[in-house]
DNA sequence: TTGCAATTGTTATAATTTTCACATAATATA
DNA sequence: TATATTATGTGAAAATTATAACAATTGCAA
């Protein structure tokens, strides 16, 4: 097994060139090139070639990427050349703001049903789907076959929302509670705190501020 | 000067330390180690020591730390011991959400106004703000001393409200458009892209299901 | 054909970040 | 007061990640 380690940042950087590869070829441009790439996107054109390489060899020396082939690539790299069923728990403003979103129900992700604790939520409409009551959630995630589950219910509830998603035999779950939920070591889970970004800003700022002092 | 540079991952750590000593403090938590600390947000020990080193000297060898002691000194750091006025400009589900969410208007954070394109949402109440018209950004980022932009509308229009709140005098961009938009070198910009985040989730597991064969 | 320009894949180098190990300092105890 | 214990701060080592440089390959034009 060939299993070499990928740095996370390749492939952040991964999902990002797809998603640059996917707007190409819809503009029907055919062929590019790492230092296009790299332009695009904002990285060294050493940096696009090397995060290719840990996949394997997609280009032509002297021409560039087939932009559909190296997309194709990309997408099959990623998972994404299959259907994730997602379930979102946290009807709240977040939660309806992801289910209906684009990049929740595109490039093999789809939101297939939501969650929420409370039952003045329960039977809400969003999008195409009814808000469905918690505990419904072990049924249904083994119907619909949901392998990711989204948390956007508060601070207070998540980590027992991570409980039951575990035990209805989600694999993924994607967290915005800014909390550390504890969940199996098989389970993978990510966390996004939208403040931490915030205030990765406002350190910043403050450095300047300091500098130009 | 005396301006080390301090690594991003640095810098992430300090506000999830930060949150977890608000935690602490609301508990009645007087002392903390770095093990504690460590152990409670899922890093090493020497981890946190170092991360904070790269600030001063903040605990008690033999003791540890004071927890509001050294909450204070992470809020300073992070640029929170003042008001950061924001306006999001897109008032769709996730600008509502943005709005009206805790992470955006705590810990130094107050979403002051919100603007959209769309006459349709001009005028509508999002908590205790109206929707503005986007035209009026320039005037009102002045009057409410507006530092930093938050970008929710969608890819075709996001680079524009960027160069509006740029002229406007906004310091610091945070960008939920999955594109990536150019401004000045001197404006701080962030880019929160919630799929890519879920195409790591994909990727991982992926890799895993290619482990098992 | 042959030589030139373009561009990849890869190796070597540099930079950054994390981990480790321990000297140092504070507190508690006998 | 001496000793044991605890836990920080930090310098050195290890690991990771990014950058740079270039040999290899392709296509094109003369």
């Amino acid at each position: 097994m060939k299993t070499l380690r990928v740095p996370e940042a390749t492939v952040t950087r991964m999902s990002i060139y797809s998603r640059f590869l996917e707007r190409l070829d819809r503009n029907g441009i055919t062929t590019i090139s790492s230092n296009e790439i790299a332009d695009g996107v904002g990285v060294s054109p050493a940096q696009v070639r090397k995060d290719l390489a840990y996949f394997g060899e997609f280009g032509t020396r002297g021409v560039g990427y087939n932009v559909q082939t190296l997309l194709k690539y990309t997408l099959r790299i990623l998972g994404l050349d299959q259907t994730w069923q997602l379930a979102i728990v946290g009807a709240g403003n977040l939660g309806q703001a992801l289910t209906t979103s684009r990049g929740f129900n595109a490039r093999g992700f789809h939101v297939a049903c939501v969650f929420d604790h409370d039952t003045r939520r329960v039977g809400q409409r969003i999008g195409q789907l009814l808000v469905q009551p918690l505990g419904q959630l072990p049924e249904l995630a083994q119907k619909e076959n949901i392998r990711i589950g989204v948390i956007t219910v508060n601070n207070s509830m998540a980590q027992e929302v991570a409980n039951i998603m575990v035990q209805s035999g989600v694999q993924a779950i994607l967290n915005f509670a800014p909390i550390t939920l504890r969940v199996p070591a098989n389970i993978e889970i990510r966390n996004v705190d939208l403040s931490i970004t915030l205030e990765l800003l406002t350190f910043n700022l403050g450095l300047k501020a300091a500098q130009s002092l």
